[in-house]
DNA sequence: CGAAGCCTTGATGCGCCTCAACGTACGTGG
DNA sequence: CCACGTACGTTGAGGCGCATCAAGGCTTCG
């Protein structure tokens, strides 16, 4: 193998908990480690899956397309999340695709390895089976949000959602760790990136965020809360 | 053991394929088949799950509560599907409620035999994650539209889809097998009964469906797919 | 320095929710 | 079997939320 890939890098993700260090040992030395710069394509929906991944480093958005053509983003991955894994539900394609929204750098298996992998390493199946089950859990959410809440609300979670899942203090509140853009927020809510702009602006007016150029901070995230659960008539 | 479930009930669904005989007369044997009226929850939300079930009759509603109180329901199941299979993902709680439609019989196990389940037929177990496979896209997929498509071609694919899964051929056309509300419609498709009502008016007007109390003939299927995929104006 | 990408803000209109009232089928108990 | 209550369905009127159309400013990058 050309890369040495220590143990130390991921025996303390998630997915990999409860598995002995030879073990992971062994899976890492049939990875390869691959750097993918910003907006790079991973891979892409309806594409024969081969293989499965791991993100070590940067953040991924999943785009879901439609018939009609329109880009819908059930969700952004962040370090330490396994993806691509259509072998687990033997879905022979990808059923979305994966774009590095910021640099990139992840490790990729061959599918062929799964199999073998899950009847080998009773944690490793159950671990992944946990995290299939927390985002099909997730996404029923999501639609039922979708069907019942109004915009306002969607957009409030949604940026709360990045925040807790990528947040990163600094003096001026929660910076969302990777650029975002109206358009993205809009497309993970259903809705226009010009809504997505009059409601950051009013809230940066009434002061619970700040925002510019692809980067929201959270200045009054419980403001935020607030309007996420429809208990705040919007920044008058 | 009371019942006596024989193997021909179950052997030709699809979790079961590729088992042995012997094998799924073993399962049988440790089931429990229960007859649930119509409109009796089989589990509930939140409830901690102790078993899983698979439908050999009747028709099931799956109702997801959001934290407004509010209800969703984003799918029905028909005869043959596993389901509150929970253990499978890990959870420790039903992530939605199943409600009979109709007059439902179900199989239920214990998820204590789960695990051994799995772990000594492979066969049932690529089955069991393939259909998870598939309600996961199949929820991705109407995430997208919810977020994307108008409320028209929402309810049409809602009926199409319902037709598709439980549609009897009459000689006026294509009935839906089991009572539906305009409600229920409203509820998969994230609008109002209201709305959903009148939708159903014109295209009765137009002669496309026929429809009465908890009940919807497709007559004209081709016309409901255009207004699906947003290629008709309406029934004006 | 130009071009492209991102953001903002106004004006306009309509899709769909909301509120309201009534009609009709079902089933339950007398 | 009929009378009543309840659940379901229909249809209208009104209005608001948000998409749409349009125009312009600012930042980033080649």
């Amino acid at each position: 193998m050309v890369h040495n890939l220590d143990v130390s890098l991921v025996c303390d993700l998630p997915p990999f908990m409860g598995m002995a260090e030879q073990e992971i040992a062994d899976l890492l030395a049939q990875a390869r480690a691959v750097r993918y710069p910003k907006g790079k394509n991973i891979f892409s929906q309806g594409e024969k899956a081969g293989n499965f991944f791991l993100l070590l480093d940067g953040h991924i958005q999943v785009v879901k397309l439609t018939q009609g053509g329109e880009q819908v983003v059930p969700r952004y991955m962040s370090p330490g999340e396994l993806f691509g894994i259509a072998r687990a539900l033997r879905l022979d394609a990808y059923p979305a695709s994966a774009v590095a929204a910021v640099d990139c750098v992840v490790l990729i298996w061959p599918n062929a390895i799964w199999d073998d992998l899950v009847g080998r390493h009773p944690a490793f199946a159950t671990n992944t089976y946990r995290i299939i089950g927390q985002r099909l859990t997730e996404t029923q959410q999501q639609l039922a949000e979708l069907a019942t809440a109004k915009v306002e609300q969607r957009v409030a979670n949604a940026i709360l959602k990045l925040a807790k899942q990528t947040g990163r203090r600094t003096d001026e509140g929660v910076l969302i760790d990777f650029p975002v853009s109206r358009q993205d927020i809009s497309e993970m809510t259903g809705t226009t990136l010009h809504t997505v702009s009059r409601l950051l602006s009013a809230w940066e007016q009434a002061g619970w965020v700040r925002s510019g150029r692809r980067k929201i901070t959270l200045v009054e995230g419980h403001k935020i809360v607030l309007v996420a659960n429809g208990e705040s008539g919007g920044a008058a």
